[in-house]
DNA sequence: TCTATTTCGGATAGTTTTATCCGATTTAAA
DNA sequence: TTTAAATCGGATAAAACTATCCGAAATAGA
């Protein structure tokens, strides 16, 4: 569904977004390591989100990455999954037609709209702060084998 | 969503499926021309439908490529894809995790969850017939610039 | 039987994505 | 001021995906 960097980036700030609640600023390493991701190619993602506005990072000694608590409140999933892959996967069309559209349709066009506009529609209103505290159901899916 | 080798080969089998109902079987000239897709990349993604038994081919002279009768009449979206890209995209995690389940969910599991099923319906209940009919709205998307 | 047409299959490029390495830069603290 | 700990940024390598080429095999029809 999204690229691998994209699933990365994900895991990594609703990482950074569970310390920052707590005021705590992590580093690089930490964050491979909670989210088993090379620790190289998460820093060329990191860089990525950074650039993008969705996360901050200080740096020398004692440097990481955080987010403020004015973003923190209204970060969404949506930010992550453009600043990535863009949003192609949930805007594009399903045969990857750029002539595709209401008017005229590729013939999978309305199979796939509803789902897409799903899709588009559940990232945008999911906050990333309602993913840290894992309020989908449980309490627990966050803690055991570092975030899965 | 699905790689572009998936993109071009459900043109491809609409395409097929179209000129099969007719009972005409159609060249890998005349399928790549019409879902403009490059001939010698197609004609690997035709041979990876014919070895799934998706479609049929038969070689030599006035050969080329067709869908049975009865594989026509039951054909889904979902064969093509999980022929193709595999049911990674509708069965997988939304982070790619292995270990994420139902009893171990990841933080947007319950998010994915609907989406995903959404997803794979659509896919497991879609015939290609219907496509080919264009009976999802009007009966024009298939007929201008070579299928778009 | 010969020829033209067509799919099949292996080898090979090119491009994008994923991943690693390492030096430069920044900064807190000794 | 020196040092250690971090992020930043460019170069590079490895793997996967996309794409092309060409000869082999099969087959209908002349």
């Amino acid at each position: 569904m999204f690229s691998r960097a994209c699933e990365y980036g994900i895991k990594a700030t609703i990482f950074i977004a569970m310390q920052s609640k707590d005021a705590r600023r992590v580093s690089l390493k930490d964050i491979a390591s909670a989210s088993n991701a090379p620790e190289a190619f998460t820093a060329k993602i990191l860089q990525i989100l950074v650039k993008a506005n969705v996360i901050d990072s200080v740096r020398g000694a004692a440097g990481g990455f955080e987010i403020d608590a004015a973003k923190l409140s209204t970060l969404k999933l949506s930010q992550i999954v453009s600043a990535i892959d863009g949003d192609e996967i949930y805007k594009g069309c399903g045969l990857g037609l750029e002539a595709c559209s209401e008017t005229q349709p590729c013939p999978v066009h309305y199979k796939f709209a509803k789902i897409r506009n799903d899709l588009r529609l559940m990232l945008e209103t999911t906050t990333i702060l309602e993913l840290a505290e894992g309020t989908s159901k449980g309490e627990t899916y966050l803690k055991r084998d570092q975030m899965l």
